[in-house]
DNA sequence: GTCTATAGCGGGATAGAC
DNA sequence: GTCTATCCCGCTATAGAC
């Protein structure tokens, strides 16, 4: 059956990105992974032919997830403020129906950071992206109507605003307390408030 | 000779820091830290008994050093915005000179998030001096002295963005091709501008 | 397609000579 | 203290029965 192999397929790649996630690409072994998805070591590798090609097919739909996602909030032709609150409320709409895919993207930068750059770096519409995005906000400071910010500096915080929280949640979790349930409303919260904070620390 | 010994074990532990950091705990071999560190195989274990005890060792220092540097910039009663100011100026100070702690740090938060928790957890200094300041924002939301803001949110967010972009620095420097020197200049810039931006952010 | 068994190799740790 | 040689385990990958 040609469905029945697609969602083994597709529950193998879920739990595969859990566990190397949790574990790292050499920490994650295959039995592990086996072990996980309830299947037998030998069928990993009919499957996926290899565990390098198992961990790339989950880099790339992991990566497509952020580049759609992105591309839908931030393209269009918004005033400022507009697309800030697009941006943080969409990367962080993202992380919540997808918890692993941050901290597994992180993984990769520190261990790898050629690798994700270069997708990023060979992406015409990604690019002209954030140079229109860093335009906007030269424009706006020229012409006098946000606190003169370095743009660059701007794209990073938004940044750092959104993505921080997953990938330190863990530990946050563990040094607060936080029940699944509270961490999932804080970040609901964040949705909003990450682009208020912003917008507070610009606007005039 | 006691120096010779000393200064050997820590040029092992600067270089195993760096090799654990690039390629995780399990990623990084004995064989990678002896080539790096310029010794024979066999001394690592003569010197540290074990990779476990090496990379504990360097746990250690690397969560020591974040700690006493943070304690003597938090802890005294200092008005708020100073805080805020005296924090990120010591944590981006901090990682500027020690840049392979924030991704080392991160990677075991990922994979062994209860380790540092408890270190944290378990000590009284700190979790009082995280209540204190958490306080002394609530005080100043309910006297009406800065914008209504959710305590724990403002301790994130200046967290975030102090630390981000050391973790996000390799792949930043590839997409965006700075060199050493001008990432070097973004982050001593950061220094101020961290908190410039988060004061903007809550006072009225 | 699914399983068991195993080949083959890389890595942690140590024995033992110097 | 320093080195070479090696033990031994655990992992990826595959052969081959069903």
């Amino acid at each position: 059956m040609e469905n029945r192999r697609a969602s083994t397929e597709n529950e193998i790649i879920k739990v595969a990105l859990k566990v190397f996630t949790e574990k790292g690409y050499k920490g994650a072994t295959m039995r592990d992974i086996a072990k996980a998805a309830k299947v037998n070591l030998a069928m990993l590798n009919y499957y996926f032919r290899s565990k390098e090609n198992l961990f790339d097919i989950i880099f790339e739909k992991s990566f497509l997830l952020i580049y759609e996602k992105l591309m839908g909030a931030f393209s269009s032709k918004k005033p400022l403020f507009e697309k800030i609150s697009a941006f943080s409320n969409a990367y962080i709409d993202t992380f919540i129906d997808n918890p692993a895919i941050p901290n597994f993207i992180f993984n990769e930068i520190t261990h790898n950071p050629a690798h994700l750059a270069n997708k990023i770096k060979d992406n015409q519409p990604i690019m002209e992206m954030i140079n229109t995005f860093q335009q906007q906000i030269d424009e706006e400071v020229e012409a006098g109507t946000i606190k003169p910010v370095n743009s660059f500096e701007l794209l990073l915080n938004l940044l750092a605003l959104s993505v921080f929280p997953f990938i330190a949640k863990p530990m946050l979790k563990e040094v607060f307390g936080f029940s699944d349930l509270n961490f999932g409303a804080l970040l609901e919260r964040r949705k909003t408030s990450v682009a208020r904070f912003v917008i507070n620390a610009i606007k005039l």
